[in-house]
DNA sequence: ATCTTCCGTAAGTTGACACTTACGTAAGTT
DNA sequence: AACTTACGTAAGTGTCAACTTACGGAAGAT
């Protein structure tokens, strides 16, 4: 996720649980805006929901969080490759010519 | 950018010149469209724009493209590493008080 | 000079998404 | 049982970005 309320969020319960309300009082938002941020995180896998009494505890999934990393890292891997090849085809390509001096 | 169309583009400007018309014909949207995707990656410095009569040929521009590599790998590298730190230290709080087994 | 080709620009439409207010529900309190 | 606390859910609003159609302008062709 992009949204920056979303990685705030997901900072802010990486090292403890915290009940929803005390999420939201974090925010300038509503207090539903964030149950809906919460409802994204915990299908995406990111965060675990608890109940404690008529408190719903959040917390940062580490297995989620690890996922998601893994997956980053494999996805740039790729495109930086395929940046760095574009960049070193054109290189080449003015040493040879040796004609065009672009920038 | 994240879009999918000026992904696209991009790649295809990589190693030849093409004309607006070329590039629009490659892609199930209108020229219109087209044209303002070049105009955004132009303004973004990422490609760049010559006139030959009344066509205008269009080309990924190589120290754009170098700049913004050099940017994600930065950003990521921040990011990748805080999911790390994150991760581990969930990791060492497992081990050491050993009873709270979170997947 | 007119016509055609190759474009960019203007203006309006649409869908996605973060947000709001209003409401419903389950758990503790008195 | 009635009330309060702590939430999620429903429904509607505003915004933004990508798209469309319509139009205008510049360069070659006749």
């Amino acid at each position: 996720m992009s949204d920056p309320t979303r990685r705030e969020i997901l900072r802010l319960v990486q090292n403890e649980e915290m009940p929803a309300g005390a999420i939201a009082s974090n925010f300038p938002v509503s207090r539903p805006a964030i149950s809906q941020h919460l409802a994204v995180l915990k299908t995406a896998g990111l965060i675990d929901e608890r109940r404690s009494g008529a408190k719903r505890l959040y917390r940062t999934r580490v297995a989620g969080m690890a996922e998601l990393k893994a997956f980053l890292e494999m996805f740039w891997d790729v495109r930086l490759q395929q940046l760095k090849a574009a960049v070193e085809a054109e290189n080449e390509k003015e040493e040879t010519s040796d004609d065009d001096e672009q920038n």
